[in-house]
DNA sequence: GCGCATCACTGAACCGGGTAAGTTGGGGGA
DNA sequence: TCCCCCAACTTACCCGGTTCAGTGATGCGC
């Protein structure tokens, strides 16, 4: 069974498939009438325009790319991801337009994508998640005038538009909060140093710490796993003063530093309290539930989305900075004994 | 800068369209020497084929579709969806096949998209997760001739291939286990009920529990997340003569479980054995770490998208059990004591 | 030397929409 | 009455690959 095109409309309603394609876009140049027949049996043959068609006449694939280039354990696991593709559907799919997704293992089989998919013609624009100091997909990016948007940030990226949240605000509100609990040596566990994120995190610890007068104040580089949170938290509570509060650069690390300090017999708060950076379901699994650095990711990834698109129209796009990230107390933190 | 297309290699090697088609895809019909020479051009000048006009001709969209019909806060925490997606993508990637992703909230948009992707040929086949008793999607599916396969059952899906894990082996072996410790009094926790797969294990678990004279067994279901796990292991453990040991249809609950049995001061494992279906790095993130039935989700999503690859090549497919599930005991079972 | 097969390639149609340019027919103004 | 204009279409070509039906040229057997 053939799917139906605009030909066979036309032939139905006795008209050309010009006039069907101006009735079906809204264009002018059909009668109300006609339109309103033409729309009717576009709508009882269960007619879809074929997108390849379309792309090939109006070059627009009406689709967005999006790389994730994390270990494949990790990619599983983390919430932020999905949080951040639910976000972006929400906003495509109102416009219809499609994800295409792929799993890459390097930043440089992501800028193969980006020329592949682009060379195909098989998206209009692409999502850039961890972006990196001096990352080498932005000179391809404008090479290739493939309309983009990073997520992270700020940061240079040229003429691409970023979106970014508060990471110093947060992390700040982080560190003030823990200081009015009583806790004077504060770790922090970070994310990848290579990702302009985490330097710009970690920037802003080291400032509001200095500020405060915290000389304990260390930042211990992981890379986002459970493993690696682990590893580091075993560093920070064998030394002799350990830290009382450790603030870590996202959920999973958080957790895992809590069965960490479960396993060495220390009590979470009581000797160890623990901020988790992403609020995720996650957090308010394990227990004690984690207090954390909360942000809507999915409205993240919702505007984001709106942003590319809109480089994609060709509006011109600036800098934004996402909503305000606030800090949800739980029972992972208390005055330390 | 214009993109180049074959009509750009033909004028440069000084032949015709055709020839240069022939030469791309490796058909007969050119010599050796102007093969080599098309390619070297293409190469040269970085040529992609657009895909949009290759659909239009070949009727082949190189690409194939995934709907996730799960809240989004499930979503982004379950491992188990990106596990498959990786998986997908090991598969797809290698004959350059994309991955179009959509996030719905029933299965009626679910079947929306299908029809709605298949008539703007936007995708070759659909991959068909969390599989239902009487699922409307199989009927649509059917009508519209679109190449799927589904992943999980086995179950009646009437021509449409199936891929599935062991489930009733895997939960065998779990009870078997957990008896062989000492256990008499085992819980469970399920998935969703309508899922096919729930309902096997289900009946599966109460067959194991029969055989072996185990007359406390209990299923209660819930809904994969963690507030409903909660909620079954409160309920379970409120009662009088409580479970021994639980075991969960996922790792988010078994994680949820243990918090709880923590929160009530009740020791894991000396008080309750917990076991989790699906291993994930969430399960030895916790303290203790959790015994699971461990399957490689990854590899079951590769094979699944091979089939789904044949189906769309009109090879026959039949319906096949992927690899073997295990159990991989942690620090989370133990004797009762 | 002739006929025929084979090779290497060309030319053109085709896929299904989008759209610029051309063609009606009817109404209104001078 | 004539002319012009405009709405409401139609026609025809475009996008960039794929594919099929030719077309010379060459080789081969007899």
């Amino acid at each position: 069974m053939k799917r139906p095109t605009i030909a066979d409309i036309a032939r139905r309603a006795g008209v050309s498939k010009g006039a069907v394609s101006y009735a079906l876009n809204g264009q002018p140049g059909v009668s109300e009438a006609t339109r309103k027949r033409i729309l009717s049996i576009a709508q009882e043959i269960g007619f879809n325009a074929n997108s390849a068609a379309r792309a090939l006449s109006g070059a627009r694939a009406r689709a967005v790319g999006l790389t994730l280039c994390r270990p494949a354990r990790l990619l599983g696991i983390e919430p932020w991801f999905m949080g951040l593709i639910s976000g972006f559907e929400a906003e495509l799919g109102e416009r219809s337009y499609a994800l295409t997704l792929q799993v890459v293992a390097t930043p440089e089989q992501e800028v193969e994508v980006y020329r592949r998919w682009w060379g195909e013609r098989r998206i209009d624009g692409v999502i850039v998640t961890d972006i990196r100091e001096n990352d080498i997909r932005i000179p391809v990016l404008q090479e290739l005038q493939l309309p983009a948007i990073v997520i992270g940030g700020p940061g240079d990226t040229g003429p691409i538009a970023q979106i970014w949240s508060d990471d110093a605000g947060a992390i700040t509100e982080a560190v003030r909060y823990l200081v009015a609990l009583g806790h004077h040596r504060i770790a922090r566990v970070s994310g990848p140093p290579g990702l302009l994120h985490t330097q710009n995190r970690t920037k802003a610890f080291e400032g509001v710490c200095a500020a405060l007068g915290l000389d304990h104040s260390i930042t211990i580089p992981a890379d986002y796993t459970g493993e690696e949170g682990s590893r580091a938290t075993r560093r920070l509570l064998i030394g002799g003063d350990r830290p009382t509060a450790i603030i870590y650069d996202n959920d999973v690390m958080a957790v895992a530093g809590l069965a960490v300090a479960q396993e060495m017999g220390l009590s979470v708060p009581g000797d160890l309290s623990i901020v988790a950076w992403d609020d995720s379901p996650l957090c308010s699994l394990v227990h004690p539930p984690l207090t954390a650095l909360s942000r809507d990711i999915s409205a993240y990834g919702a505007q984001a989305a709106r942003e590319l698109l809109n480089a994609i129209d060709g509006t011109k796009v600036g800098n934004v900075e996402a909503g305000r990230v606030h800090l949800t107390p739980r029972g992972s933190t208390a005055p330390p004994r």
